[in-house]
DNA sequence: TAGATTGTTAATCGATTAACAATC
DNA sequence: TAGATTGTTAATCGATTAACAATC
């Protein structure tokens, strides 16, 4: 394992799960093995890139041949720490809490919705897709008791900030920003900030010059 | 202008629409200059990437000075193209859909949702956030009518691509896919996918190796 | 064995950082 | 003028692509 000798680039991290995705199509499509050619041309992305990114994990290819489909889906798992069950919450019931309370592919990532906070009294105590809604005041007993380490900001910006340092000093390790600002945390805490106007913005550059691009994402 | 002569990096385009968003922050806040330097501290980008930013598109500021926040909010809103008007549609009313046909920011950034799809009879008919849900049937009329350059996909993967072939027939220029599968369209499209699951993945990776990357994004 | 395909090293390309002259 | 801060060029860093030896 190299995990730990060599830093592995942003950019194949955030490939990893593409690939594992897709591997898991081809499982359902009962596809036994693999190789980065075509694999690289169901997602648009050079084999050599493929090969690369997975080689800095390991040797997990049969030269010849290609890659085990089942195994390699085991292996990005691995990687990707997926078998670890974490436990998230969801702040915020507003109409984007609401959805991603709701999406599906979470949780067949292994990834389990544990608890959902607000304030507003009439929302307390629902239940969406099956889970409780607790009031933000609770917020640190709930996390510890449900030993939560992801937390996902759904609020309006103004708020965004007030709502990270609750999560952080509730013990919460990860944080997945929906806001449109920047939020300051402790160095130890991961943030992914994913501001839903950015690629709307984007889209609207390349429309407004006529210039698509070479390579999509 | 230089927009044509030279290739503005992917990277730089991503970070405009965070500059611009900053940047009204601090017009909201009536400060009429900002240096590199603060507007950098905002965001947790170096001083010298942003002056690198934004002199790839022209000179904007003043020497010594500093950038006019209303002039420079003027500049970047006009170079992404946020003065077009673009009209946009949304297809799918699952959750997600429902949120985004919700979703302020977009409206403030100048792009009107102008028209919202789905096969679902129930649905069709409905206003949401005074918008009408069509029937995808009647997406290439509705399109021509009401001028919609792009359009978001919010179905589940399996109804991805067929729904973004309608898109391309009823002539829209630009897609924001929110399934989680790479969807084929004509080189002159313009795609940006937006698998949510990825940024969980990622945050994942990160937490179960303990080792927050030195720099968020 | 011959053909195929990986894993890895080297070459290229692109993006960020550093340094500083220009100038407000 | 002196101090501040941009815009730009050069240096560094990192990521992708190309090439090919290893080997199934």
């Amino acid at each position: 394992m190299k995990e730990d000798s060599i830093i592995i680039s942003k950019a194949t991290i955030d490939r990893l799960p593409l690939y594992f995705r897709t591997l898991r199509l081809l499982q359902r499509e009962d596809v036994e093995i693999i190789s980065s050619e075509e694999l690289g041309r169901r997602l648009g992305i050079t084999p050599e890139q493929i090969r690369k990114d997975l080689a800095s994990f390991g040797q997990f290819g049969k030269k010849g041949v290609g890659y085990y489909v089942k195994e390699l889906l085991r292996n990005i798992g691995d990687i990707l720490g997926l078998h670890c069950n974490w436990n998230f919450a969801i702040i915020g019931v507003g109409h984007l809490g609401w959805a991603l309370a709701n999406y599906r592919h979470f949780s067949s990532l292994g990834f389990n919705l544990a608890a959902i906070f607000d304030v507003d009294p009439t929302k307390i105590g629902l239940h969406i897709n099956g889970v409780q809604v607790f009031h933000l005041d609770d917020m640190e007993k709930i996390v510890q008791e449900k030993n939560i380490h992801i937390g996902i900001i759904a609020v309006p910006e103004a708020h965004a900030q007030e709502v990270a340092d609750k999560l952080v000093v509730s013990g919460i390790r990860g944080i997945w920003n929906f806001a449109p600002r920047k939020i300051r945390v402790p160095g130890s805490i991961y943030v992914i900030d994913e501001d839903l106007s950015v690629g709307l913005s984007s889209l609207s550059y390349y429309l407004a010059r006529k210039t698509p691009p070479k390579q999509q994402i």
